[in-house]
DNA sequence: ATACTCCGATTTATCTGATTAATCATAATT
DNA sequence: AATTATGATTAATCAGATAAATCGGAGTAT
C-alpha cells in the first residue's frame, strides 16, 4: 500500500480569519487590536501577514492599515513561477506549454461566450498592433498582445484559468521576451495569425479561429 | 490606450538568495547569521522566510536549521486555492474546470510517454480499487483514484501540470469529497470507466481512453 | 552488538517593546 | 483655489529576551 506522506500545510489563522470574517470589508483591525483578537504577538501576525500580501490577498499601507482584495489566483502562480525562473529559466517552456494548452482547452467555450463588444475591443487590439508594427518606428505591440490573449479568456469568468494566463504574460516580460523579439518577420507573421483569428471570431468560424491560435502557439515556442 | 497597472510583487531578497546561491544545499545558515549576511532584522527575515514556507520552497526545523526543497509547484496553488476555497466552496467547481481541461489537453502526450512500468502500476491500482469497492467491507479507493490519475500524466515531466492536478486532489478532500461519495452505484460506474481507461491506455487505443476519460470527468463534475 | 533513554547544544519560535518611516486627513498658508 | 505644513495613525524595522523543538551522541541496559 502506498502511503503519500501527508503534507498538508494548511492556511494560516490570519488567512482563514480574512476568508471567514464578512466584516473585514472596509478595513481590518490594526496589528496591534489584530494580534490581541487572534492572541499571537504582533510579531508571528507579520509572519502570516506577508504571506497574505505575497498571494495578493491584502494591501497593507501605513496609516490605512490593511484591507482585503478581491480573489485573484495570478500572485500565488506569480511568486512561485517567479522563483522558479529564477531557478533556471528553462521552467518558462514548461509553463508556456501549459499555458498553450489551457488556451486550446478553453478555445470553443471561450469564444462563444465572446459578446459583441468584446469582439469589438479584439478588432481595436488588432488595430493599435499594426499601428505599431506598420508605424515609421516601429515598436513591438506587446501590450496589445496581451490584453487579445486574456480578453479571448475572459468570459469563462474562472478565475483559475484567468490567473495561469495572466501569470504567463508576467514570466513572459520577467525572461525579457516583451523587447527581445525574434525579429520584424517574426512578429508579422504572429500578428497575421491574431488577425486571422479574431477575424474567425467574429465571423462565427471558431474552428478557424482554433486552427490559428494552434500554429501561432507553435510559432511561438519555436521562437528562435 | 489601457495603462494597464503596473503590480509586480516581486520574489523577496531572501527567495532569490534561495534560487540562486548554489551552496544552499545541504542546509542554509542559521537566521541570525543569515540576517547578517542579507543585512535585515531576523524579525524581517522571518516575514520573508514565511513566504518561502508557505510556498513549500523550504524545510525549517529548529536545531537542523533551513533546507531548501525541491522545486514543487502545489503549495503554492494550494494556499491560494485553500484560501479561495474559505471564501466560497463554488470555488472548487471552478478549480474543477481547470483541472478537467488540463487532463484532456495533455491526455495524448501523457499516455504516449507512459512505461510498461506505468502501465503495470495503472492496471494494479484498478485491481486494488475493486478490491475495496468489492470487499465485504466496501471502502472509497480514494488513494487510488489519487494515484491513478497523477500517474498518467507523470510522464510530463512538466511540475506546472503536476502542481495543479496535485492540488486538486487536496482541494478534493478539502471540500470532503473523499469520504461523501455520490453513493455505491455511482462509485462503480466511476471505476468501469477507471478500468476501460487504463486497459485502452495498455491496449494503445489512446481515443478509446480519452473518450473514457471525458466521460467519467462529466459524471464526477455533474456529481449528486 | 542492539535498542533505548537521557542530556546538552543548536536553532527556530514566540513575544515584548522601542524607534522609525509612511500615509492620509485636515488645517494653515499663499 | 491651490499648495503646503502638521499631526495622528499605522505599518516597518529592529534589538533582545525567553521558550520550545529537534537532533546527535553519550550513556545504559539487554
Amino acid at each position: 500500500m502506498v502511503t503519500r506522506e501527508r503534507k498538508s500545510p494548511n492556511i494560516s489563522e490570519f488567512m482563514r480569519y480574512l476568508a471567514t470574517n464578512e466584516e473585514v470589508e472596509n478595513g481590518l483591525p490594526s496589528l496591534k487590536q489584530l494580534s490581541l483578537d487572534l492572541g499571537v504577538s504582533v510579531a508571528s501576525l507579520r509572519e502570516q501577514l506577508e504571506v497574505a500580501r505575497a498571494l495578493g490577498l491584502v494591501e497593507v499601507k501605513p496609516r490605512l492599515g490593511t484591507r482585503r482584495k478581491d480573489y485573484s489566483f495570478a500572485p500565488a502562480i506569480r511568486q512561485s513561477l517567479g522563483y522558479a525562473l529564477a531557478l533556471n529559466n528553462e521552467h518558462f517552456r514548461k509553463y508556456s506549454e501549459l499555458r498553450n494548452h489551457v488556451e486550446s482547452a478553453f478555445w470553443y467555450e471561450a469564444v462563444e461566450l465572446l459578446t459583441e463588444q468584446d469582439k469589438n475591443e479584439l478588432q481595436n487590439l488588432i488595430t493599435r498592433a499594426f499601428e505599431k508594427l506598420q508605424g515609421a518606428r516601429i515598436q513591438v505591440p506587446h501590450e496589445e498582445h496581451r490584453q487579445l490573449h486574456l480578453t479571448i479568456f475572459s468570459r469563462l469568468e474562472n478565475p483559475f484559468v484567468t490567473g495561469i494566463l495572466e501569470a504567463y504574460w508576467d514570466a513572459y516580460e520577467n525572461v525579457g521576451l516583451n523587447v527581445f523579439t525574434g525579429g520584424y518577420e517574426y512578429l508579422q507573421e504572429v500578428w497575421q495569425y491574431h488577425r486571422a483569428m479574431v477575424d474567425a471570431i467574429c465571423e462565427g468560424k471558431n474552428e478557424d479561429g482554433y486552427n490559428a491560435l494552434i500554429a501561432h502557439a507553435d510559432l511561438l515556442y519555436h521562437r528562435p
